[in-house]
DNA sequence: GAGTTTCGATACGCTTCAGTTCCGATACAC
DNA sequence: GTGTATCGGAACTGAAGCGTATCGAAACTC
């Protein structure tokens, strides 16, 4: 199928593709979405801007295709207790190693309102990748016998990003290890560790007072 | 103080600052901080565009004025019961009469990263009465015997925003009244009832293991 | 009336930046 | 060699959009 026609000319260097996206990843890493130029990514993978167009029609698809070749890596945390596997989780945001994927996630958060390509990949290369492990790690503290079956992980999962994302654009900068601390010791672990009893307390509160609107 | 001098030539219309100010939150409301230029609001109050810049220096300065000046009037819920409070005030976030308010506090998302005068005015605006809200409708409870006292109402308060924003990020529109009606029945209302018990169970936790960074 | 300021409206200058085009040089097929 | 397609680099086009300048008309002070 391949190659039917060996076109003639200069082949396309296929190193051009893996610096371009390398150095949009890192543009978007220091000045966000918005102040990220076409102009800059070339300048800083060693291209030209022509070189760029070639690969890719506008700006928005070579971020979403550098976005989206992320190599995920996003190991799963086995620490032996469910608070440990969230800490470890979570204090990959704040630290220093990997800081380089927060600040590409914070880049994006301008983008995300208003194009829905890049909220696909957005969703695709982290909340995924993130919700597959935090429903590994509550797996493994219901088989330890350390908490029994949450039906509501999907939104337990949700909880650290969602507080992490809201101070980040309300202060202006990521939170403290501190704060992720309490959401896990005050939010997250009471409502993994919630009896069963208080579960269907709790369930059936739901049932017998309905929303007005 | 006022009017020492008696300067001569034609007034200054108050109802330009005001038309223009509602203007601006108009189009903020409906295209974002990025998207609003400042023609667009002046053609929106019917006002010229050097009557704009006759009273701000910038279109940021505006939008921040127009936010600053928006009347609040977010009133307090008291419906009897922490659950219906709950409810009663987010569902003001999706509820239709003032989701003029909601999408303002969307179209200034984008803003936010990057300006810190802006997320000053939306902390002002917006976060700041809305946790006045949610402190006293916990003190409410708390007097009504309906829950012993929490210490950190501040992080619960946040807990329903910090979602609400979120999965407007990641799906570009904002949740059903569903989403809301389970963070506040599967996460804020249960963690607001938890035993005294269990809070200090929680809190022997916290002391016993600590964080590796 | 004379002078001054604001009004809405429009035109203009200027910057930024996406996307295109051209350049000389290089690499490949035939 | 001859073709052609790529390379980095740079110049160019065109569209937004901020902020300024200018206009005639209206409003206000003296």
């Amino acid at each position: 199928m391949t190659s039917t026609t060996p076109v003639p000319g200069r082949k396309r260097d296929a190193s051009r593709d893996d610096a371009l996206r390398q150095a949009a990843l890192e543009v978007l890493a220091e000045v966000g979405y918005d102040r990220l130029t076409v102009d800059a990514v070339a300048a800083r993978a060693g291209a030209g801007k022509a070189t760029c167009y070639r690969r890719w029609a506008s700006k928005a698809e070579l971020v979403v295709d550098a976005v989206s070749h992320i190599k995920a890596k996003l190991e799963q945390p086995n620490t032996g207790s469910l608070r440990g596997d969230l800490i470890a989780l979570t204090s990959h945001a704040t630290a220093r190693d990997d800081s380089f994927r927060v600040d590409v996630q914070s880049g994006l958060l301008t983008g995300l309102v208003r194009d829905a390509q890049l909220r696909e990949v957005f969703a695709e290369q982290f909340v995924a990748p993130r919700k597959a492990v935090f429903r590994t790690i509550f797996e493994q503290a219901v088989e330890r016998g350390e908490i029994t079956p949450a039906p509501n992980v999907e939104l337990l999962s949700d909880i650290v990003p969602s507080m992490v994302f809201h101070q980040l654009l309300t202060t202006g900068r990521p939170p403290t290890p501190e704060f992720v601390l309490r959401v896990i010791d005050e939010i997250v672990l009471p409502l993994a560790q919630a009896t069963p009893e208080a579960k269907n307390q709790q369930q059936n509160q739901n049932q017998t007072r309905t929303p007005s609107s």
